[in-house]
Formats: structure tokens, sequence, C-alpha cells
DNA sequence: CTTTTTTACGCAAACGATTTCGTTTTGAGT
DNA sequence: ACTCAAAACGAAATCGTTTGCGTAAAAAAG
């Protein structure tokens, strides 16, 4: 059984008028006379008529609806960006769409292909970790679909981005623990080619240098799937263990290598913050709780999901084709807790 | 700019044909020769033709999506349904709108109708913590619109439910409690006008009755917003503390009781489980690095979240309305964790 | 009492695709 | 040579809505 609506037709054949008018009528046009206005919406009332959004749809040619492209919904960080985005698409009369690309490019594809199939007036991407080139992206956005790329961007510059500061999130981390007495810090991060890394790399860098200690290439790992699979995290710290001058704490690019790096340390039997100090990057809601509690970088994925999705509706809504393109910038999150707080040896 | 896409009159246009030829040559009818088809398909790879999904849903009546409502997405339960939800959906050709009630009747209201305004072909939903009559689901329900209902259900019963088998779920954690050694054991629910906390509820107290335990009305708790205000669980855990007989094991019926609860002993320097033994729903991925690992009844969300759409897509591709409205019940998984072992007192 | 203007409405096209019902052309059958 | 059918295509309606244009009747102006 299908759900049939009440259109304008159904209104006009009771009435005894054309579609014409009961359309103007309902818009408050001033060719159609009060009483007739009344009648209509009156009618249309109490009988619950709703503008058709598909037929609109077709003749406006569009369709107020975004897509949303993640890795993951099940992911805090993205789960509260949807949120994010949600509120703002809510807002102005818009629909979400959301597909995942579950961390690989050909799924990043599919999807992008999908949306635009499913017509939608514009798309907001995260690309995943697999995505070492763009052209996919970047054909469709050529093609003139209006896109906008947050928290993990794309690398060509015509297009609005909205992002952490990347760098400086992961310098203040680092340099945290650097102020907690740790000597050799590793870092564990995302794919080596996506923005996302680099920047976060840097910032790990820039603090290990700024307070004179040694930058160790063997110290930096790079993870292939986000933290996805948590068998490539458990190698990454293998090998991290193994080291002649082995770590003395680490920092944590995403959310999953976060939690995967405790995983490890737990079955290790690897003592936080003692053997080993931690800071990581992460959204869960759960992180104050864990033992010891969790020293974070957050990041303002509500914030990010609300601003990202407002510029695609600007774009969505401006006459003229933007030509200026904006990076939006917001500020991360330094959380200190227990986990990165060495205790003096006496 | 707006993203143009290719349609079959340009098609006609640049072949010299008519629309309907190129139609019939994409869906390969008898009718046309071998020829022209050839043309039209190959002119329509070439080009990306990709048929305008909103013209056909106007034609042929149906959005091809579907609506859901969820309390919250950034709910590990939610995250993980719609996870499931999508893959079902992804399959049959569907795509997932989804809406949250934030645990608010009204917002519950609004969403239904904004997803039928929407013209979504069908509608999962679970029900809000804070929504004590269905009133408005039963007459959107009534005027055709095709539902399954998920999780957290709707009272009525002529409708398709998927859900936990929440008696036997609450019953095995309480029992675990039980057999650790717990002699006097609360219960923190949800609403206690929602199936799913007399269901647990009733699993709660058939389990002490079977191990000759007292039920003591005041030591289960119901909370309004399902855990989304944790001062309501604390207020709860203000009550049950204070009680005679104080409680030596709580039983929590939902994500966010259980990681309130546990925040609260934190705050109270509550030992779990020396002074307080704990078992919680959750389907939080993070509960086996807290200390103490949290013992937890999981519910199969992704599976849930599957069956649901599975058996709502069902309804939409058959021919006759549905008679007969299929109760599914899956297997929640009691997961034993140290939150809940008491140490016996040597 | 005409002429003009205003009022209040209807007709029809448009959006993109499908489909029913023709129509033309070709070829076969007699 | 004539009929008939098959083959290959086109015209037009349809879905629900908006909107430019046309037009009847009523009101205002002359």
């Amino acid at each position: 059984m299908r759900f049939e609506a009440i259109t304008i037709k159904d209104i006009a054949k009771a009435l005894g008028l054309s579609t014409s008018t009961v359309s103007r009528a309902l818009r408050d046009s001033y060719e159609i006379s009060p009483e007739t206005k009344q009648r209509v919406i009156a009618y249309a009332k109490e009988n619950n008529y709703r503008p058709n959004p598909i037929a609109l749809s077709l003749k406006e040619k569009r369709s107020s609806s975004i897509g949303v492209i993640v890795s993951e919904i099940a992911n805090s960080f993205f789960s509260q960006a949807i949120n994010g985005i949600e509120s703002i698409a809510y807002e102005k009369g818009y629909n979400v769409i959301i597909a995942q690309s579950k961390e690989e490019l050909e799924r990043e594809d599919s999807a992008l292909q999908y949306l635009a199939s499913r017509s939608v007036d514009g798309i907001l991407l995260s690309v995943s970790s697999r995505t070492d080139n763009f052209d996919h992206i970047k054909k469709l956005y050529d093609r003139g679909m209006p896109m906008v790329s947050f928290d993990c961007v794309v690398d060509f510059e015509d297009i609005h981005k909205v992002i952490v500061d990347n760098v400086k999130a992961a310098y203040e981390g680092t340099e945290h623990l650097i102020n907690k007495g740790f000597k050799n810090i590793a870092c564990i991060a995302s794919s080596s080619f996506l923005s996302i890394s680099t920047e976060r790399v840097k910032g790990y860098t820039a603090a290990l240098q700024k307070h004179n200690q040694p930058i160790h290439t063997n110290n930096i790992e790079y993870i292939a799937h986000g933290g996805l699979i948590a068998e490539e995290i458990y190698e990454a710290m293998d090998r991290l263990m193994k080291l002649k001058e082995k770590p003395d704490a680490i920092l944590a690019c995403s959310d999953r290598i976060t939690t995967n790096v405790m995983r490890y340390c737990q079955n290790h039997k690897i003592n936080i913050p003692q053997k080993l100090g931690l800071i990581g990057f992460s959204n869960l809601d759960l992180t104050d709780l864990l033992t010891p509690s969790l020293s974070v970088v957050r990041q303002p994925a509500y914030e990010m999901g609300r601003a990202a999705a407002d510029l695609l509706i600007k774009i969505l809504e401006s006459k003229r084709p933007t030509t200026e393109f904006e990076k939006v910038v917001l500020p991360s999150n330094l959380i200190e807790r227990d986990s990165s707080m060495k205790l003096k040896s006496k």
C-alpha cells in the first residue's frame, strides 16, 4: 500500500477551480480574490495538503537535498559532524543523504556517483584514508557539482574547506607531552598522502624541534586504513616497541588509532602513562572514564559540520558562481588528563 | 552554479530522434532497431547519461527513499543500526534520510511530518523516550505511510516490529549479577511507559524472583529522557545510594544510563565492582578498555537495522497490503567482564 | 452609453521520463 | 497490383507544480 497525498488537482476539483488558481491562492498571489483564497486555504489545511517536493524539484531543477560522504557513520567524530550538518540543513529546508566510503577509494567514488545520480544539489565530503588521488572528485566537481570538503580535505585549491588547525593541534598535543617530561615521543598518523596526516606530523615535528628534541623518522608511523583495521595499528606499535630507542610516549592522530593503541597497551600490559604516555585525537564521549583517563585533542566536530553545511548552502543559493574560496579553520581543544601525566621518578 | 545533467531530450536532439525512441532504446525495447539502439547507447554512455530520479519519482509515484527516525545519530546503538539500514537500502536502490527526535515527542512528530512531506516511501522508527502516546504515529500510519518500528517500538499491534528479546536480555544480565554473588540489585531503566523499559524491568524482576531475591520497588528507577540528561541519572543514583538497604549492584538499561552511572561512581569514588557491581546495556566500542572493563548486554544493532530495512522494503515492493505482521526478535549478547565480578570476601 | 481598466480566473507549457496509441515505411503473400 | 502485417519510429498524455499569457466579467473612467 502506498501513501497517497492530496494534490493541488484534488483541491481544484473539489472546489471547482483550476490548478493555477489553487496554486496561486496557496502562494497568496494578488490575483486571487480574498474569498477564493480563504476557501482554498481552508480546504488545504483541513485535508493536510503539502506540496509535492518531487514535483517541485523537477520544476525547480533542485532537490533541496545535500549528500554527505564520510568514511563511517559509526565514528564519533563523524556522527557529531553529521549532527551539525543536519542542524543547518533542517534550518534551511534541505535534507541530508549520507553515504559511507568505509575508507576505500572505490566506495568513495561509487558514493559520489550514487549521490550525483540521486541529483543531490551539493556534496559535503571528507575523503577516505585510501584516497591517494582526487581525480574522481575533481572530475565531478569540474562538471559543476557544488562541494565543500571538510576534515580530511582534497588537495585542490578552488574549493571551500573546513578543517581544524591540524598543525597547531598536533603541536599542542606534542608540546604537552614534552612539558610533562616525555623524551622520545612517537607519532602514529593516518595515510601519508593525506593533508590531515602531513599537517599533524608537521605539528609534531615542529614541537620537537622547538624543544630541541631529535626527530627520528622511525618514530613516525603511517596507517593505511585510518585505523579501521586494528591489526595495522598493532603492527605499527610492534615496530615502535622494538626500536632500540623505544618511545616513551605516543601521539595518536585519529580516534580509531587512539583506541587501538590503548587496546595494544592493555594486551601487552604496557602501563599508561608510566611506561608510555599517550595523547590521542578523539571525539569519543567516554575518554574521561578510561583508566587512566585519556588526554585528548578534541575536534569541534559539530561546529565543523555546521560550518561546512553553511558554506555549501551558501553556494547553492548564490546567484553567481563562487570565485573566492574559503578555508575555515576551527580551533581544536586540548584536554589534559592522566594518560599524559608522567609520574615524576622521585 | 548548478550541476546540469544530460537528459533524454538532449540525446534525442543530438541524434535526431524522438524522446520516446531514446527512452525505448535505453530500455532495450524490441521496437527499436539494433543500429539505433547502438547509437543511442553509445551516445548515452559517452555523455555519462543517468536517468533523472526525480522525474522517475514523479512518474512512478515513489521516491525510492526511506526515512529513519532515531533519538540521536551520535549514539553507538543507532549509528550501528543506521549502518545496517544503509547496507540494505543501498542494495535495493533506496536512499536513507535520517531525522532525530532528540528524545522529544514534539521533535519526533515534526520529523514524521517532515519525512512525509518529503515523500519518503516508508519510515523506520524508534520512538523517543518522551513518547507517552503514539497517536501522531498511528495517525500517519493509518493514512497509509508504511512503517516498521524497531528497538523502542510503538504500542499498537498491526505493524512490523524488530526488537531484541528485552525480557531475556535483562534476565540474563540480572542473573549474571546474582550468580556473581550480588544480593541487592537495582535497576535503572528508561521511561516507564515504554515497552523497552517494562520488558527489561520484567526480565530483571523475573530473575530476582527465580533466585528468591526480594523485589524492592525502591530499587527500580525510571529516567525521563533516556539518559540524554546526565543529571537525571545522577539524581536516580543519589536516591538509590541513600536507601537504607543500599544496592550492591546495578543493571543499567541503556547506553547513556550505563556511562552516566559510571561517571557517577567515578565522581563519588564508588569502587566498581567491590562497592557496586555494574552491568549495562551498551553498544559502545570502548567498554572493554574501561577500568574495570564493563560487563554489557550488547544488542545486535547492525542486524536490527538490516532486519527493519528489509521488512520495510518488503512492504514497499509487495503488491497487496500487508495483513500479517512480523515481530522479529533478535538475541542479545551478554559479555561478562570485570565490572560485574564481585571479589569474594575471603 | 461607450471605452478602458481592473479583477479574477483558466489555459497551456514546462520540468524529465515512460508508455499508450498511432503512423509511416517496407516487405511478404496472393 | 493489391492487401496485410511487421518493423521502426513519433506524438501526446501523464506525474504535480508553477507561471506567462489570454480573457471574461465587472468596475471605473470618459
